[in-house]
RNA sequence: GGAGACGUCGCAUAGUCAGGUCUAGUGCGCAUCCCUGCUAAGGAUGUGAGCCCGCAAGGGCUCCGUGGGUUCAAAUCCCACCGUCUCCGCCA
C-alpha cells in the first residue's frame, strides 16, 4: 500500500499517477476523507478509554461504600467506550479498504497510457536472416519434436491443455538455463533459495497478486491456499513482519520455484507450443534495499537480463512499461522481449519490477536505519530466466536442418555438447 | 492420522492455577556516560513495535502467537484458529 502521511502531504503526486494509470483520481480525495474520519474518530475513543481504565483501576482500591457507586458509572463508560471503539474500527476498516484498492505511485518518467503505450528503450543483437541463410523457418514446438524434447500431445492427455512434458534434451536444456543462470547469480551475491509453490491468502495478498489479476491464480479452497505464479511471492513473504538491517546493502535472492497461472481469458491465444502454459519453472531475482537504492538496483537488475540474453545470442528490445500495464504493486516495470523468427514479433522473456515500498506496506516488512529508526524497505523482483526461454533459444539457433545450435555458456551445463541433433 | 507439551518487549526466562499499580519483573546482549594511567573488573542510565494529538516540550491509545468472547477490568478465564516441539503410525 502507499504512504498516507506522504499522500496527506502531496495528493497532487498520487492524483496524477492516477491520471497516468488511467485509474480513477478521486481515488485519492475518498482516501483523504476516511482517514481524516479515523484520526478523529480514534482521537475521541482514546480518549474515552484513557478516562475508562483510570475508573476501573480505582475500583480496587475504592472503599466498600463507594463500591456499588463507581461499578455502576464504569458499566455506564464501558457501554460508551464499546460503542466508541466500534465506530473508531470501522472507520480504519474503510480506510483500509480503500488504501488496498489504490495501487503503487508511479517513478516520475514512467510512460502513462496502457499496454500498447510503453516506450521502446532500445534493441540489441540482430535477427538472424534465415531465409538468406535458406532455412525455412520452423516454430520451436516443430524444432523440438524434431529434437524430442518437448511433447504437448502426452502433457495434454496427463494434465490437460497448456501443458506439456519437457523430454530428453528438453529438460536437460531446461535445467541447464536454470543452473546457468542460478550460478551467475550466486557470483552476483544473490542467496539461492528453493521456496514453497503453495502459500497462505495474506502472503498472496501482501503481494499484491489477488488485485485485478486476481482469476490468474490458482487457488486450493480445500486448504485455503494459493499457488505461486511466480516465487517473488514467497520470497517476499520470507521476510514478512520482520524488521532487516540493511545498512550493509540491499539483501539478494535468487528464487527457483515451479510456477503456476491459469491463463484466464486467454483463450486462443499462443495455444501452440510452450508459450503459454498453466505450470514453467523460473529463477527469479528478489531484492530487499533502502529506497535510496532502489532504483539503483532496478537498472543492476535489467543489466543482468540483458547480459543474459546477449550471452544467449538472443536479440531483443528492453521496453518501459506504461503506468497503466504496470499492476498494482510496481512504480515501474521493465520487460526484455526476444525476437520469434516464426512469429516475426518480440515475445516476453524478463520482466523486472520497482515495487519501492508498496509490498513492503503490505507485508510488513520494514528496515532499522543507521539512526535507529525503522522503516518500509523497498522490494524489487526479476526475471532470471524461465522455461519460455527454451522457446526463443530454440527458434533464434535453429539450422537448416532442424538441429539446433547450443549457446556457447550452457556447452558446459549439457556435457559440451554443440549442437542439438534431429532425432531419427 | 493418533497422543501430549508449549507460544511473553533482540535472546533466555518470571508472571497464567487463585483476573485488579503487569503502567509486564529479572538475566544476557546492546547503547551512552562515570570510575580506574592502560587492561580486567565495577557503577549509573537507557534500551520492543505501531498509531493518535501537538510547532515543540510532552501526553494518550493498542499489541503478551492470531481472532473472537466473558468482565467495570484479561498476559491471566472461555472458544476457535495458526505455529513449534516430543512420542507413535505412515511415507518420497
Amino acid at each position: 500500500m502507499i504512504d498516507l502521511k506522504a499522500l496527506r502531504d502531496d495528493p497532487d503526486t498520487a492524483r496524477a499517477s492516477q491520471v497516468a494509470r488511467g485509474a480513477d483520481p478521486a481515488l485519492v480525495d475518498q482516501l483523504l476523507a476516511a482517514d481524516e474520519r479515523r484520526r478523529s474518530l480514534l482521537s475521541a475513543f482514546e480518549q474515552q478509554r484513557a478516562e475508562q481504565k483510570e475508573l476501573s483501576r480505582s475500583i480496587g482500591k475504592a472503599a466498600p461504600s463507594e463500591r456499588e457507586a463507581v461499578l455502576g458509572r464504569a458499566k455506564q463508560l464501558a457501554e460508551q467506550v464499546k460503542d466508541a471503539e466500534a465506530q473508531a474500527d470501522a472507520a480504519a476498516e474503510e480506510l483500509d479498504r480503500l488504501l488496498w484498492a489504490m495501487p503503487n505511485i508511479i517513478v516520475d518518467g514512467v510512460p502513462a497510457g496502457g499496454e500498447e503505450d510503453f516506450v521502446e528503450l532500445r534493441q540489441v543483437g540482430t535477427p538472424r536472416d534465415l531465409a538468406a541463410e535458406g532455412i525455412e523457418v520452423q516454430d520451436h514446438l516443430a524444432i523440438a519434436e524434431g529434437l524430442r524434447a518437448i511433447d504437448t500431445e502426452r502433457g495434454a492427455k496427463v494434465g490437460g491443455s497448456r501443458f506439456y512434458f519437457l523430454t530428453g534434451i528438453g529438460s536437460l536444456l531446461e535445467m541447464a538455463l536454470l543452473q546457468w543462470t542460478l550460478n551467475r547469480l550466486v557470483d552476483e551475491g544473490f542467496t539461492p533459495m528453493t521456496t514453497p509453490t503453495l502459500v497462505r491468502p495474506e502472503i498472496m495478498a501482501g503481494t499484491g497478486f489477488l488485485g485485478a489479476h486476481a482469476d490468474e491464480v490458482y487457488r486450493l479452497a480445500a486448504d485455503d491456499l494459493y499457488l505461486v505464479g511466480t516465487s517473488e511471492v514467497a520470497l517476499a513473504g520470507y521476510h514478512s513482519n520482520e524488521i532487516l538491517d540493511l545498512t550493509d546493502g540491499p539483501v539478494r535472492y535468487a528464487g527457483f520455484s515451479a510456477c503456476y497461472r491459469r491463463e484466464a481469458g486467454s483463450h486462443g491465444k499462443d495455444v501452440r507450443g510452450i508459450i503459454r502454459t498453466h505450470q514453467f519453472h523460473k529463477v527469479e531475482m528478489f531484492v530487499y534495499a533502502p529506497i535510496e537504492e532502489a532504483e539503483a538496483e532496478h537498472e543492476r537488475m535489467l543489466a543482468f537480463e540483458e547480459a543474459s540474453l546477449t550471452a544467449l545470442g538472443l536479440p531483443y528490445r528492453v521496453i518501459d512499461v506504461a503506468a497503466g500495464d504496470l499492476g498494482s504493486s510496481a512504480a515501474r516495470k521493465y520487460d526484455c522481449e526476444a525476437w520469434l523468427p516464426s512469429q516475426q514479433r518480440w515475445l516476453e522473456l524478463t520482466s523486472t519490477s520497482n515495487c519501492t515500498t508498496f509490498q513492503a506496506r503490505r507485508l510488513g516488512i520494514r528496515e532499522r536505519t543507521a539512526d535507529g529508526r525503522t522503516r518500509p524497505a523497498a522490494t524489487l523482483n526479476g526475471t532470471g530466466v524461465t522455461t519460455r526461454w527454451l522457446v526463443a533459444l530454440l527458434e533464434n539457433h535453429q539450422q537448416a536442418d532442424g538441429s539446433v545450435v547450443v549457446p556457447e555458456p550452457l556447452r558446459p551445463y549439457l556435457g559440451g555438447r554443440e549442437l542439438l541433433e534431429v532425432v531419427r
